[in-house]
DNA sequence: TATTGTTATACTCTATAACTATA
DNA sequence: TATAGTTATAGAGTATAACAATA
């Protein structure tokens, strides 16, 4: 029977995506009550956040977050309307555009950012213990690098390497 | 500086989030690709699957998927329409509608399962041993359980018991 | 009066395809 | 010719509010 997974490994299954469901629930209830922002313009600003000096195209952004790059385009729109971001074209490269937090931005990061570590802490972490931590964050960043370095099976995610092979 | 978490479970969250997120992205893929059916509409087939004999009701359903009632009628409404569920007025309770998984969708249900296991298991098993797949269990079992039992803070997400208090 | 479920509606998210401009 | 990004557009998912029927 190769289409069943052992008990083990289904307990483990469902407990692992219902345990990631309430949580992701709780956070973008969080995020958007607080701060009015869904859960992907938070990750879009809290990367900008993290870059720092370094300057993120569109592409570097997409990279991270698995977006296509209109839905990428859309959400920018949306988050520069808001004063969040600023968009202007690359000095070096004049197809690429340059991605910038402002400081309402970064106001806006420092805003949810409490409640949101909160919610994090409260949801996830009060249960588990301080070995429990590390031994999840192990396991998850190994399935994670295993995860990334895996080719896709079929269909490559036009991310950047147009597969030719089709 | 409360409003930060510690290295390790900064760490160990971002693991996390992006493993659960690249794995359901590959699940959400496998099950619209081998049978046109929605990371959801699956969650309501697999649960009327494993319910066996007992009949469960919209509310029933409603309560094991995050989801308002409203989106849960247009899933089955989706559902019933494909032949893949049929619902009925309950017999004890003329209010509720009992909701029953059809042959077809047993059917539905046993072409993708295999796919869906096979990507679970290529994408999160195959980096874990067995002593971290009782590890995980564990864990997320613990922190479910603990999610599961937190009244919820501010706005009682109406469930079934209506918040008198605002 | 409270509960079950549906309907109408509107909004957000996301992706595909066509397009422009630059390398 | 390939790449970066945008635009137009269309479809799916989700929620809110109003509603009907039963307990």
């Amino acid at each position: 029977m190769a289409d069943a997974l052992d008990p083990a490994q289904m307990r483990t299954y469902f407990a692992l995506t219902e345990a990631v469901s309430l949580l992701q629930y709780e956070v973008r209830q969080q995020l958007q009550s607080e701060g009015g922002l869904s859960y992907v313009q938070f990750e879009i600003l809290a990367k900008l956040s993290e870059a720092g000096e370094r300057q993120l195209t569109m592409t570097d952004l997409a990279d991270g977050v698995v977006y296509s790059r209109s839905g990428l385009t859309h959400q920018a729109g949306l988050l520069e309307r808001e004063g969040l971001i600023v968009r202007h074209v690359s000095p070096d490269d004049q197809r690429a555009t340059v991605v910038a937090i402002t400081k309402a931005g970064r106001a806006r990061v420092a805003k949810v950012l409490p409640g949101h570590v909160r919610v994090v802490r409260e949801l996830l972490f009060e249960s588990l213990s301080a070995r429990d931590v590390r031994t999840l964050g192990d396991m998850m960043s190994r399935a994670r690098d295993h995860m990334r370095a895996r080719p896709p099976r079929s269909a490559a995610p036009r991310k950047r390497s147009a597969g030719s092979a089709d």
